[in-house]
RNA sequence: GCCCCCAUCGACUAGCGGUCCAGGUCGCGGCCCUUUCAAGGCCGUAGCACGGGUUCGAAUCCCGUUGGGGGCACCA
Protein backbone atom coordinates (compact mmCIF):
# COMPACT_ATOMS: atom_id res chain seq x y z
CA UNK A 1 0.00 0.00 0.00
CA UNK A 2 1.02 3.25 -0.98
CA UNK A 3 2.26 5.68 2.04
CA UNK A 4 0.04 8.95 1.93
CA UNK A 5 1.28 11.90 4.85
CA UNK A 6 0.28 14.88 5.24
CA UNK A 7 1.27 18.72 6.39
CA UNK A 8 -2.31 19.79 8.38
CA UNK A 9 -0.96 23.81 9.34
CA UNK A 10 -3.39 25.86 11.46
CA UNK A 11 -3.49 28.99 9.14
CA UNK A 12 -2.80 31.12 12.49
CA UNK A 13 1.15 33.00 11.20
CA UNK A 14 4.23 32.48 9.36
CA UNK A 15 5.17 28.79 9.59
CA UNK A 16 7.31 27.95 12.56
CA UNK A 17 10.66 25.90 11.56
CA UNK A 18 9.60 23.46 14.23
CA UNK A 19 6.49 22.66 12.13
CA UNK A 20 8.77 22.80 8.56
CA UNK A 21 11.33 19.92 10.33
CA UNK A 22 7.50 17.77 11.27
CA UNK A 23 7.06 18.55 7.75
CA UNK A 24 10.00 17.51 5.74
CA UNK A 25 10.08 14.20 7.65
CA UNK A 26 6.54 13.92 6.26
CA UNK A 27 7.54 14.99 2.85
CA UNK A 28 10.96 12.32 3.08
CA UNK A 29 9.04 9.59 4.40
CA UNK A 30 6.69 10.29 1.18
CA UNK A 31 9.35 10.57 -1.35
CA UNK A 32 11.09 8.12 0.28
CA UNK A 33 8.59 5.95 -0.47
CA UNK A 34 7.07 6.65 -3.74
CA UNK A 35 4.15 8.04 -1.97
CA UNK A 36 2.10 10.75 -1.62
CA UNK A 37 2.52 14.49 0.60
CA UNK A 38 -0.57 15.90 1.19
CA UNK A 39 -1.22 19.78 2.51
CA UNK A 40 -4.37 20.43 4.48
CA UNK A 41 -5.35 23.44 6.03
CA UNK A 42 -6.63 23.06 9.52
CA UNK A 43 -9.06 26.32 9.40
CA UNK A 44 -12.59 27.11 11.00
CA UNK A 45 -13.01 30.01 9.73
CA UNK A 46 -12.52 32.61 6.78
CA UNK A 47 -10.71 35.86 7.91
CA UNK A 48 -8.29 37.90 5.69
CA UNK A 49 -5.09 36.84 8.12
CA UNK A 50 -6.12 33.19 7.14
CA UNK A 51 -6.15 33.47 3.48
CA UNK A 52 -2.22 35.30 4.23
CA UNK A 53 -1.46 32.91 6.15
CA UNK A 54 -2.21 30.42 3.61
CA UNK A 55 -0.41 32.04 0.97
CA UNK A 56 2.91 32.38 3.28
CA UNK A 57 2.40 28.92 4.30
CA UNK A 58 2.71 27.66 0.67
CA UNK A 59 5.28 30.29 -0.60
CA UNK A 60 7.63 28.99 2.70
CA UNK A 61 7.13 24.91 1.58
CA UNK A 62 7.96 25.88 -1.99
CA UNK A 63 11.00 28.11 -1.44
CA UNK A 64 12.40 25.07 0.77
CA UNK A 65 11.42 22.33 -1.99
CA UNK A 66 8.80 20.70 0.08
CA UNK A 67 6.20 20.01 -3.06
CA UNK A 68 2.76 18.37 -2.26
CA UNK A 69 0.64 16.42 -4.05
CA UNK A 70 -3.19 17.02 -5.49
CA UNK A 71 -4.81 20.22 -3.86
CA UNK A 72 -4.88 22.21 -1.34
CA UNK A 73 -7.76 20.85 0.93
CA UNK A 74 -9.31 23.20 3.99
CA UNK A 75 -11.12 21.65 6.88
CA UNK A 76 -13.31 24.47 6.25
CA UNK A 77 -14.96 22.74 3.18
CA UNK A 78 -15.40 19.43 5.50
CA UNK A 79 -17.97 20.94 7.85
CA UNK A 80 -21.02 19.39 6.70
CA UNK A 81 -19.40 15.97 6.42
CA UNK A 82 -18.98 16.21 9.46
CA UNK A 83 -21.32 17.18 11.15
CA UNK A 84 -23.07 14.44 9.55
CA UNK A 85 -20.82 11.75 10.82
CA UNK A 86 -21.62 13.30 14.35
CA UNK A 87 -25.73 13.05 13.95
CA UNK A 88 -24.80 9.27 13.09
CA UNK A 89 -23.08 8.95 16.18
CA UNK A 90 -25.60 10.19 18.12
CA UNK A 91 -27.94 8.23 16.19
CA UNK A 92 -25.81 5.24 17.27
CA UNK A 93 -25.66 5.89 20.92
CA UNK A 94 -21.89 6.58 20.41
CA UNK A 95 -22.55 10.08 21.43
CA UNK A 96 -24.46 12.61 22.96
CA UNK A 97 -26.00 16.33 23.23
CA UNK A 98 -24.76 18.18 25.79
CA UNK A 99 -25.92 22.03 26.45
CA UNK A 100 -26.15 22.46 22.28
CA UNK A 101 -22.72 20.40 21.92
CA UNK A 102 -22.10 16.99 20.82
CA UNK A 103 -19.76 14.59 22.54
CA UNK A 104 -18.41 11.78 21.83
CA UNK A 105 -18.41 8.49 25.02
CA UNK A 106 -14.97 7.46 25.04
CA UNK A 107 -14.67 4.00 26.59
CA UNK A 108 -14.17 4.21 30.78
CA UNK A 109 -11.96 1.01 31.34
CA UNK A 110 -8.94 -0.75 29.63
CA UNK A 111 -6.67 0.84 27.42
CA UNK A 112 -5.93 2.66 24.07
CA UNK A 113 -2.37 2.08 23.29
CA UNK A 114 -0.99 2.46 19.52
CA UNK A 115 2.34 1.40 18.19
CA UNK A 116 3.91 4.68 17.61
CA UNK A 117 6.68 4.55 14.50
CA UNK A 118 9.20 6.59 16.63
CA UNK A 119 8.37 6.01 20.15
CA UNK A 120 7.59 2.27 20.24
CA UNK A 121 4.13 1.48 22.65
CA UNK A 122 2.09 4.43 23.93
CA UNK A 123 -0.72 3.39 26.19
CA UNK A 124 -3.20 5.63 27.94
CA UNK A 125 -5.82 4.64 30.88
CA UNK A 126 -9.37 5.03 29.38
CA UNK A 127 -10.91 5.78 32.37
CA UNK A 128 -8.35 9.46 31.80
CA UNK A 129 -10.29 10.07 28.47
CA UNK A 130 -12.54 12.66 28.97
CA UNK A 131 -16.24 12.54 26.37
CA UNK A 132 -14.35 14.60 23.60
CA UNK A 133 -16.58 17.52 22.63
CA UNK A 134 -16.65 17.19 18.82
CA UNK A 135 -19.29 19.62 17.68
CA UNK A 136 -19.88 22.53 19.16
CA UNK A 137 -22.91 24.39 20.35
CA UNK A 138 -22.32 26.84 16.88
CA UNK A 139 -22.22 23.63 14.64
CA UNK A 140 -18.67 23.67 13.82
CA UNK A 141 -16.43 20.50 14.27
CA UNK A 142 -13.77 20.39 16.48
CA UNK A 143 -10.07 19.86 16.19
CA UNK A 144 -10.02 16.52 17.42
CA UNK A 145 -13.02 15.40 15.13
CA UNK A 146 -12.71 16.83 12.09
CA UNK A 147 -8.90 16.15 11.75
CA UNK A 148 -9.16 12.14 11.98
CA UNK A 149 -12.02 12.27 10.42
CA UNK A 150 -9.85 13.87 7.16
CA UNK A 151 -7.25 11.46 7.88
CA UNK A 152 -9.93 8.84 6.64
CA UNK A 153 -11.29 10.74 4.03
CA UNK A 154 -8.17 11.77 2.58
CA UNK A 155 -6.65 8.08 2.86
CA UNK A 156 -3.49 9.39 4.94
CA UNK A 157 -2.07 5.94 6.00
CA UNK A 158 0.75 7.63 8.14
CA UNK A 159 0.29 10.68 10.85
CA UNK A 160 3.52 11.85 11.40
CA UNK A 161 3.25 15.10 13.73
CA UNK A 162 4.88 16.74 16.76
CA UNK A 163 4.57 15.12 20.26
CA UNK A 164 2.30 17.08 21.49
CA UNK A 165 -0.14 15.55 19.82
CA UNK A 166 0.48 12.42 21.93
CA UNK A 167 -2.74 13.20 24.02
CA UNK A 168 -4.50 13.89 21.58
CA UNK A 169 -4.11 10.29 19.83
CA UNK A 170 -6.00 8.16 21.80
CA UNK A 171 -9.48 10.44 21.19
CA UNK A 172 -8.81 9.94 17.92
CA UNK A 173 -8.29 6.51 17.59
CA UNK A 174 -11.50 5.96 19.51
CA UNK A 175 -13.64 8.07 17.31
CA UNK A 176 -11.41 6.54 13.84
CA UNK A 177 -12.51 2.79 15.23
CA UNK A 178 -16.46 4.54 15.80
CA UNK A 179 -16.77 5.15 12.90
CA UNK A 180 -15.50 1.84 11.71
CA UNK A 181 -12.29 3.07 9.57
CA UNK A 182 -9.08 1.59 9.70
CA UNK A 183 -6.86 3.45 11.89
CA UNK A 184 -3.54 5.15 10.14
CA UNK A 185 -0.12 4.69 11.77
CA UNK A 186 1.19 7.31 14.05
CA UNK A 187 4.76 8.74 14.47
CA UNK A 188 5.19 11.04 17.18
CA UNK A 189 8.38 13.17 16.35
CA UNK A 190 9.41 15.66 18.97
CA UNK A 191 9.49 19.13 19.43
CA UNK A 192 12.71 21.86 18.28
CA UNK A 193 13.90 23.95 21.01
CA UNK A 194 15.78 26.63 21.76
CA UNK A 195 19.46 26.77 23.60
CA UNK A 196 17.18 26.89 26.98
CA UNK A 197 15.78 23.60 26.36
CA UNK A 198 12.46 25.52 26.03
CA UNK A 199 10.50 25.73 22.70
CA UNK A 200 12.10 27.23 19.86
CA UNK A 201 10.70 30.73 19.71
CA UNK A 202 11.53 34.27 18.62
CA UNK A 203 13.26 35.21 21.54
CA UNK A 204 15.92 32.35 20.32
CA UNK A 205 16.41 33.52 17.03
CA UNK A 206 14.53 33.70 13.89
CA UNK A 207 11.97 30.74 13.90
CA UNK A 208 9.75 31.30 10.41
CA UNK A 209 11.00 29.76 7.63
CA UNK A 210 10.73 33.72 6.10
CA UNK A 211 13.06 34.67 8.56
CA UNK A 212 15.82 32.36 7.74
CA UNK A 213 15.32 33.13 3.42
CA UNK A 214 15.54 36.73 4.87
CA UNK A 215 18.75 35.60 6.50
CA UNK A 216 20.09 34.51 3.40
CA UNK A 217 20.18 30.46 4.24
CA UNK A 218 20.20 28.57 1.14
CA UNK A 219 17.13 26.30 1.33
CA UNK A 220 18.97 23.13 0.31
CA UNK A 221 21.31 23.92 3.40
CA UNK A 222 18.26 24.98 5.83
CA UNK A 223 16.55 21.33 4.60
CA UNK A 224 19.81 19.29 5.39
CA UNK A 225 20.05 21.40 8.71
CA UNK A 226 16.30 20.40 9.58
CA UNK A 227 16.71 16.91 8.84
CA UNK A 228 19.60 16.52 11.39
CA UNK A 229 17.36 17.37 13.87
CA UNK A 230 16.08 14.18 15.41
CA UNK A 231 17.46 12.36 13.03
CA UNK A 232 20.62 10.59 11.43
CA UNK A 233 21.80 7.93 8.78
CA UNK A 234 24.57 6.50 10.47
CA UNK A 235 26.17 8.94 12.78
CA UNK A 236 28.99 9.82 10.45
CA UNK A 237 27.31 11.29 7.28
CA UNK A 238 26.57 15.01 7.65
CA UNK A 239 26.00 16.85 4.46
CA UNK A 240 23.61 15.49 2.23
CA UNK A 241 21.61 16.31 -1.06
CA UNK A 242 18.03 16.47 -1.14
CA UNK A 243 18.22 13.11 -3.08
CA UNK A 244 20.74 11.77 -0.58
CA UNK A 245 17.96 12.46 2.12
CA UNK A 246 15.04 11.42 0.46
CA UNK A 247 17.26 8.35 -0.48
CA UNK A 248 18.06 7.59 3.16
CA UNK A 249 15.17 8.76 5.43
CA UNK A 250 13.41 6.36 7.21
CA UNK A 251 11.10 7.17 10.75
CA UNK A 252 12.63 3.81 12.38
CA UNK A 253 15.45 6.34 12.53
CA UNK A 254 14.07 9.06 14.18
CA UNK A 255 14.47 9.88 17.31
CA UNK A 256 12.35 10.23 20.47
CA UNK A 257 13.98 13.10 21.98
CA UNK A 258 13.99 16.86 21.75
CA UNK A 259 16.27 18.52 19.54
CA UNK A 260 17.80 21.79 20.25
CA UNK A 261 18.23 24.20 17.48
CA UNK A 262 21.92 24.84 16.63
CA UNK A 263 22.03 28.85 14.64
CA UNK A 264 25.90 28.04 14.87
CA UNK A 265 25.67 24.79 13.18
CA UNK A 266 23.60 25.72 10.36
CA UNK A 267 25.37 28.54 10.00
CA UNK A 268 28.44 26.29 8.90
CA UNK A 269 26.49 24.10 6.60
CA UNK A 270 25.34 26.80 4.76
CA UNK A 271 28.62 27.80 4.07
CA UNK A 272 29.38 24.61 3.09
CA UNK A 273 26.85 24.61 0.61
CA UNK A 274 27.30 28.19 -0.17
CA UNK A 275 31.39 27.34 -0.81
CA UNK A 276 30.07 24.45 -3.36
CA UNK A 277 27.83 26.34 -5.56
CA UNK A 278 29.18 27.23 -8.90
CA UNK A 279 29.71 31.21 -8.90
CA UNK A 280 27.24 31.95 -11.38
CA UNK A 281 24.46 29.79 -9.45
CA UNK A 282 25.92 32.19 -6.17
CA UNK A 283 25.36 35.11 -8.12
CA UNK A 284 22.26 34.59 -9.25
CA UNK A 285 20.77 33.45 -5.79
CA UNK A 286 22.76 37.24 -4.31
CA UNK A 287 21.04 39.30 -6.98
CA UNK A 288 17.15 36.95 -6.18
CA UNK A 289 17.94 37.99 -2.23
CA UNK A 290 19.45 41.73 -2.73
CA UNK A 291 16.09 41.92 -4.96
CA UNK A 292 13.94 40.20 -2.14
CA UNK A 293 15.33 42.67 0.69
CA UNK A 294 15.28 46.26 -0.96
CA UNK A 295 18.87 46.27 -2.95
CA UNK A 296 18.80 47.56 -6.00
CA UNK A 297 22.55 46.65 -7.29
CA UNK A 298 23.97 46.61 -10.46
CA UNK A 299 23.89 42.60 -12.05
CA UNK A 300 27.00 42.46 -13.39
CA UNK A 301 29.14 44.43 -10.48
CA UNK A 302 27.21 41.78 -8.13
CA UNK A 303 28.43 38.92 -10.36
CA UNK A 304 32.21 40.18 -10.66
CA UNK A 305 32.19 40.87 -6.72
CA UNK A 306 30.63 37.17 -6.17
CA UNK A 307 33.97 35.06 -6.71
CA UNK A 308 35.95 37.86 -4.28
CA UNK A 309 33.75 36.73 -1.15
CA UNK A 310 31.96 33.18 -2.01
CA UNK A 311 34.31 31.87 0.77
CA UNK A 312 33.89 34.34 2.97
CA UNK A 313 30.43 34.47 3.12
CA UNK A 314 28.75 32.15 5.23
CA UNK A 315 25.29 33.48 4.17
CA UNK A 316 23.85 35.65 1.56
CA UNK A 317 22.82 38.83 3.68
CA UNK A 318 26.50 38.93 4.69
CA UNK A 319 27.46 40.47 1.15
CA UNK A 320 25.83 43.62 1.11
CA UNK A 321 28.58 44.26 4.37
CA UNK A 322 31.32 42.94 2.55
CA UNK A 323 31.31 44.31 -0.79
CA UNK A 324 29.02 47.71 -0.26
CA UNK A 325 32.09 49.57 -0.64
CA UNK A 326 32.29 48.68 -4.49
CA UNK A 327 28.60 50.21 -4.78
CA UNK A 328 28.73 53.38 -3.04
CA UNK A 329 30.79 56.06 -0.76
CA UNK A 330 32.85 54.34 2.04
CA UNK A 331 34.14 56.43 5.23
CA UNK A 332 37.15 55.23 6.84
CA UNK A 333 37.61 55.75 10.77
CA UNK A 334 40.36 57.99 10.60
CA UNK A 335 42.00 55.82 13.81
CA UNK A 336 42.45 52.90 11.26
CA UNK A 337 44.43 54.69 9.11
CA UNK A 338 47.27 55.58 11.90
CA UNK A 339 50.73 55.36 10.47
CA UNK A 340 49.25 54.73 6.82
CA UNK A 341 50.49 57.98 5.71
CA UNK A 342 53.22 57.16 4.00
CA UNK A 343 52.01 53.89 2.70
CA UNK A 344 49.08 55.56 1.02
CA UNK A 345 51.11 58.12 -0.52
CA UNK A 346 53.30 55.12 -2.18
CA UNK A 347 50.26 53.06 -3.17
CA UNK A 348 48.87 56.30 -4.83
CA UNK A 349 52.35 56.61 -6.69
CA UNK A 350 52.37 53.55 -7.85
CA UNK A 351 48.92 53.05 -8.92
CA UNK A 352 48.42 56.24 -10.49
CA UNK A 353 49.39 54.87 -13.77
CA UNK A 354 49.94 51.19 -13.60
CA UNK A 355 48.78 49.17 -16.78
CA UNK A 356 47.00 46.92 -17.10
CA UNK A 357 45.02 47.85 -13.98
CA UNK A 358 44.68 44.08 -12.55
CA UNK A 359 44.93 42.45 -9.56
CA UNK A 360 47.91 40.66 -10.28
CA UNK A 361 50.19 43.74 -11.44
CA UNK A 362 48.32 45.40 -8.12
CA UNK A 363 49.57 43.41 -6.21
CA UNK A 364 53.18 43.48 -8.06
CA UNK A 365 52.79 47.30 -7.75
CA UNK A 366 52.03 47.29 -4.10
CA UNK A 367 54.44 44.71 -2.93
CA UNK A 368 57.21 46.87 -4.42
CA UNK A 369 55.97 50.02 -2.83
CA UNK A 370 55.67 48.37 0.84
CA UNK A 371 59.25 46.81 -0.42
CA UNK A 372 60.66 50.68 -0.69
CA UNK A 373 59.17 51.48 2.43
CA UNK A 374 60.47 48.36 4.74
CA UNK A 375 56.80 47.53 5.53
CA UNK A 376 55.71 44.00 6.30
CA UNK A 377 52.69 43.16 3.74
CA UNK A 378 50.57 42.96 6.94
CA UNK A 379 51.46 46.77 7.86
CA UNK A 380 51.27 48.25 4.35
CA UNK A 381 48.06 46.96 3.39
CA UNK A 382 46.09 47.36 6.38
CA UNK A 383 45.91 51.22 6.04
CA UNK A 384 45.50 50.74 1.63
CA UNK A 385 42.76 47.95 2.85
CA UNK A 386 40.64 50.89 5.26
CA UNK A 387 41.14 53.70 2.79
CA UNK A 388 39.90 52.28 -0.39
CA UNK A 389 37.16 49.85 1.69
CA UNK A 390 36.27 51.59 4.61
CA UNK A 391 37.15 48.65 6.45
CA UNK A 392 39.77 46.47 8.28
CA UNK A 393 37.90 43.51 7.01
CA UNK A 394 37.41 43.11 3.48
CA UNK A 395 37.98 40.74 -0.15
CA UNK A 396 40.97 40.48 -1.49
CA UNK A 397 42.87 44.16 -1.54
CA UNK A 398 43.98 43.39 -4.67
CA UNK A 399 40.61 42.45 -6.20
CA UNK A 400 38.88 45.16 -4.91
CA UNK A 401 41.24 47.74 -6.55
CA UNK A 402 40.91 45.55 -9.62
CA UNK A 403 36.82 45.96 -9.27
CA UNK A 404 36.96 49.31 -7.79
CA UNK A 405 39.11 51.25 -10.90
CA UNK A 406 41.12 53.30 -10.97
CA UNK A 407 39.88 56.60 -10.81
CA UNK A 408 37.69 55.59 -7.52
CA UNK A 409 40.67 54.22 -5.83
CA UNK A 410 42.90 57.06 -6.41
CA UNK A 411 40.22 59.54 -5.32
CA UNK A 412 39.75 57.37 -2.29
CA UNK A 413 43.59 56.97 -1.11
CA UNK A 414 43.82 60.45 -1.85
CA UNK A 415 40.94 61.34 0.68
CA UNK A 416 42.18 59.32 3.51
CA UNK A 417 45.80 60.44 3.44
CA UNK A 418 43.66 63.74 3.39
CA UNK A 419 41.72 62.98 6.61
CA UNK A 420 43.78 60.60 7.99
CA UNK A 421 46.32 61.42 10.88
CA UNK A 422 49.89 62.85 9.72
C1' G B 1 -2.75 18.39 41.11
C1' C B 2 -3.53 14.38 37.33
C1' C B 3 -1.79 12.05 32.68
C1' C B 4 1.94 11.39 28.94
C1' C B 5 6.82 11.80 26.77
C1' C B 6 12.17 12.32 26.97
C1' A B 7 17.44 11.48 29.13
C1' U B 8 25.34 9.61 25.37
C1' C B 9 30.55 15.40 24.94
C1' G B 10 28.25 22.69 25.49
C1' A B 11 25.01 21.24 20.70
C1' C B 12 23.31 17.51 16.75
C1' U B 13 24.05 12.49 16.96
C1' A B 14 26.31 6.92 16.18
C1' G B 15 25.72 2.99 19.49
C1' C B 16 20.08 -1.56 19.11
C1' G B 17 24.47 -7.00 25.60
C1' G B 18 30.79 -8.29 24.57
C1' U B 19 34.27 -5.44 18.59
C1' C B 20 33.25 1.28 23.38
C1' C B 21 38.91 3.01 28.85
C1' A B 22 32.30 5.32 23.61
C1' G B 23 32.85 7.13 17.10
C1' G B 24 31.43 11.43 13.62
C1' U B 25 29.92 16.65 12.91
C1' C B 26 29.26 21.83 14.93
C1' G B 27 31.30 24.80 18.71
C1' C B 28 35.51 25.80 21.65
C1' G B 29 41.25 25.90 22.34
C1' G B 30 46.19 25.53 20.01
C1' C B 31 49.42 25.32 15.76
C1' C B 32 50.25 25.89 10.36
C1' C B 33 49.00 28.78 5.97
C1' U B 34 48.17 34.06 5.24
C1' U B 35 47.42 41.29 2.68
C1' U B 36 42.48 41.64 6.66
C1' C B 37 38.44 38.27 7.29
C1' A B 38 37.33 33.73 5.92
C1' A B 39 38.40 29.04 3.76
C1' G B 40 41.80 24.96 4.29
C1' G B 41 45.29 21.50 7.01
C1' C B 42 46.93 19.28 11.70
C1' C B 43 46.37 18.52 16.96
C1' G B 44 43.44 18.88 21.15
C1' U B 45 38.99 19.62 24.62
C1' A B 46 34.57 17.34 26.38
C1' G B 47 29.85 12.76 27.44
C1' C B 48 26.91 7.34 28.76
C1' A B 49 22.18 12.09 34.91
C1' C B 50 21.93 9.12 39.68
C1' G B 51 20.65 4.55 42.43
C1' G B 52 19.17 -0.34 42.38
C1' G B 53 18.56 -4.77 39.76
C1' U B 54 18.95 -8.74 35.38
C1' U B 55 23.45 -10.98 33.16
C1' C B 56 29.61 -14.35 32.90
C1' G B 57 29.28 -9.28 30.81
C1' A B 58 25.23 -3.00 30.35
C1' A B 59 25.80 3.30 27.38
C1' U B 60 22.77 -0.67 25.55
C1' C B 61 17.38 -4.64 29.17
C1' C B 62 14.00 -3.75 33.85
C1' C B 63 12.55 -0.71 38.21
C1' G B 64 13.03 3.68 40.97
C1' U B 65 14.98 8.75 41.74
C1' U B 66 16.25 13.29 39.74
C1' G B 67 16.01 16.65 35.85
C1' G B 68 13.66 18.58 31.41
C1' G B 69 9.39 18.95 28.10
C1' G B 70 4.30 18.35 26.73
C1' G B 71 -0.97 17.74 27.65
C1' C B 72 -5.35 18.22 30.81
C1' A B 73 -10.62 23.90 26.16
C1' C B 74 -17.26 24.12 22.82
C1' C B 75 -7.85 26.23 20.40
C1' A B 76 -5.56 23.84 16.74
Amino acid sequence: MAVVVRMAPSPTGLLHIGNVRTALFNWLYARHDGGEFRLRIENTDTSREVAEAVDQIQDSLRWLGLDWDGPLTFQLDRMDDCRRVADELVAAGKAYEDEGAIRFRMPDEGVTAWEDVVRGRIEYPNEKLEDVVIVRSDGRPTYNFASPLEDVWDGITHVIRGDDHIPNTPKQLNLIRAIGADVPVYGHVPQVNGADGKPLSKRHGSVSVQDFRADGYLPEALMNFLALLGWAPDGETTVMSREELVARFSLERVSPSPAQFDYQKLEWLNGVYLRALSEEEVAHRLLLWLGENGYDWDAELVARATPLVQEKITRLAEFPAFTGFLFGDVEPDPADLDGGASMLAAADEALVSLEPFEAEAIETALRAAADGLGLKPRQAFQPVRVAVTGSKVSPGLFESIELLGRETTLSRLRAAAAAGPA
